[in-house]
DNA sequence: CGGTTGACGTCTT
DNA sequence: CAAGACGCCAACC
């Protein structure tokens, strides 16, 4: 694959990761982008997941930054929300009312 | 074609 | 410890 096509599948790769994110962990979007070959390109995973595709079953919730925290509220409500739902994956969350990346944290080593 | 924005990340005040 | 500033880079207007 040329390199070049590896940013037109920049975002379905995004999609594609978040769909095989298992349930009880999460993602950080720095390293979304890591796995993409681009450490510095974590903002491109967020505006992936700003344009995520509407009535997808994308697990977008399981996306969150590199504290453990969700976004704002641009997601289903708010992030009371989101976080609701993680608890009920089985993420645990930190007295910071941050997720506990360190026993949550999910990685590649499927491939 | 150029300025603004952004679901981020990390350092500095 | 919380908030702000800067950096990065593509998408959007």
């Amino acid at each position: 694959m040329d390199p070049a096509e590896i940013k037109n599948d920049f975002y379905a790769r995004v999609y594609d990761i978040v769909a095989l994110i298992p349930r009880g962990k999460v993602v950080t979007y720095g390293q979304i982008a890591a796995l993409l070959g681009a450490p510095q390109a974590a903002r491109r995973v967020g505006y992936a997941m700003y344009n995520a595709p509407a009535g997808s079953n994308l697990p977008c919730h399981r996306v969150i930054n590199a504290r453990g925290e969700m976004a704002p509220g641009t997601i289903f409500g708010s992030p009371a929300a989101q976080r609701k739902l993680l608890e009920q994956e089985g993420i645990i969350f930190k007295p910071d009312g941050c997720a506990d990346l360190v026993k949550c944290r999910w990685m590649f080593d499927s491939e």
